[in-house]
DNA sequence: CGGCAGGTTGAGCGGATTCAAATACAGTGG
DNA sequence: CCACTGTATTTGAATCCGCTCAACCTGCCG
């Protein structure tokens, strides 16, 4: 059982058993807990340290002056919090935990000094940066041309194909524990609309939401209301591996 | 007189007199020119090319199905087009020319090879690389829980700061010659509604707009209106220079 | 002069909001 | 086992921001 923050970047580059090792040895050294609306990382924040999820559900997101939040994106195993460290002195947002959340800190300097070793880390680091690009320009689109509907159908399509990547998925199904409130904030709806949207999704048999357990009913309807073409997530290169499950990019 | 690219890199670093010159050649070396429209980098393209604006006026957008049009991004001076040319395979959106703009093209192995000579080259694709992500938060601020009125007020002050990093701008004035259809596919707006919401920018003597000159009557009135606060463009590491105008660190 | 792109304006419509109240539901303590 | 509590979800009605679609204007250019 590979870590998810290796298994998502697998889906770009190749690691050597040795490189695999160092990653092992780099989210083992260190970990910790998250109660759920904690922040992981404070806005303003700089701790030398690095935050990769392992498990639960996270966000990044900004308060705004009126008390509204926005979402700006959902954080899941094998994502990386703050690749900002390294270059900024403060976080321009704040990352907080949805779900009980654990993650693995690693030094700034470690991470360095291994990106100074192997450059496959490197092309990782660099391909989850440009991919991270993507989707936010995807949910840029999402909200400034799309209606509630497709918007929220895009969101739960792009967290099964992300869901998928680090082999979290079962079937079409997957732990995806949001209140209404946080897609409200995340889409740029109020919790009402939210609702009355959801229902639609279900109504329509795309999608079941209870329990936090999101199961898309038909995938290839909901991709296509969702209007989602999934070439920003870059997953063209994947190579094989010994998958025992179905593959993220058979999706996109 | 030194390239905009450079200027806008020491924003946030120091050169040398040697890697200032090297950075120099870089832009000289190759140069193109793009009319008005004109895809600088067509969506889907992959041309081993890295492409910085030097002059006019560019912006990112993706084409959706109903024969709309998303702005993400508007690339001035000193901007680089495709940091993705080092690590993905194809582009997942379009970058085109709105004024007549002239880029200059930087063989992808020619920036590899500077990149392994000086850190700080790195250092500063880096910075680029986080703050572009940071301008992208912000815009799903903006179409997620500002209005029209907010939203555009934003973008101005934004353009403000970003303006005065390249120093192209006299004054609070700047050439940003966007017709009212490229606002509103930035913005998410429609044209009719931009139009609207312009008026009321103008009639609050915030803003002046026309032939192509944006002037900014009053900045603080502006950036209170637009809700700004320049965290996100990390101009706090800015290093003194021997510079004749406003900084822009002053804006933020 | 005609054509065209960009800008402006108006009337009517609708998606999403606001605000409120009702309902479901899980956890907790008596 | 059942009130009690707080949170999340659902529903309703009124309202509004921004959209649609159309007409009209302006300046520019061939």
């Amino acid at each position: 059982m590979r870590n998810p923050w290796t298994m998502k970047m697998e889906q770009f580059t190749a690691f050597s058993d040795m490189e695999r090792r160092r990653l092992d040895e780099l989210i083992r050294a260190r970990q910790d807990q998250h109660a759920p609306k904690d922040d992981i990382i404070a806005d303003g924040a700089h701790s030398g340290l690095c935050h990769v999820v392992l498990s639960g559900l996270a966000c990044r997101y900004k308060l705004l002056p009126d008390g509204g939040r926005q979402i700006m994106a959902f954080l899941i195993p094998g994502d990386l919090c703050d690749a900002e460290i390294f270059i900024l002195k403060v976080m321009d947002h704040g990352v907080a935990a949805i779900t009980p959340t654990v993650t693995a800190l690693i030094p700034a300097d470690d991470m360095k000094a291994l990106l100074r070793e192997t450059s496959s880390l490197g092309e990782a680091l660099w391909w989850g940066t440009m991919t991270d690009l993507g989707v936010l320009r995807e949910r840029i689109v999402d909200e400034g041309r799309r209606d509630a509907y497709v918007r929220i159908a895009h969101l739960f399509y792009e967290m099964l194909v992300r869901y998928r990547m680090v082999e979290l998925t079962d079937g079409d199904s997957f732990e995806f524990p949001i209140t209404q409130t946080d897609l409200a904030d995340a889409t740029g709806l109020t919790p009402a609309h939210a609702n009355r949207t959801l229902q639609k999704l279900r109504a329509d048999r795309l999608i079941e939401l209870s329990g936090g357990v999101l199961t898309v009913l038909d995938p290839a309807r909901l991709k296509q209301a969702a209007h989602f073409n999934g070439e920003y997530l870059h997953l063209d290169r994947v190579h094989d591996r010994a998958s025992v499950g179905q593959r993220a990019g058979d999706l996109v």
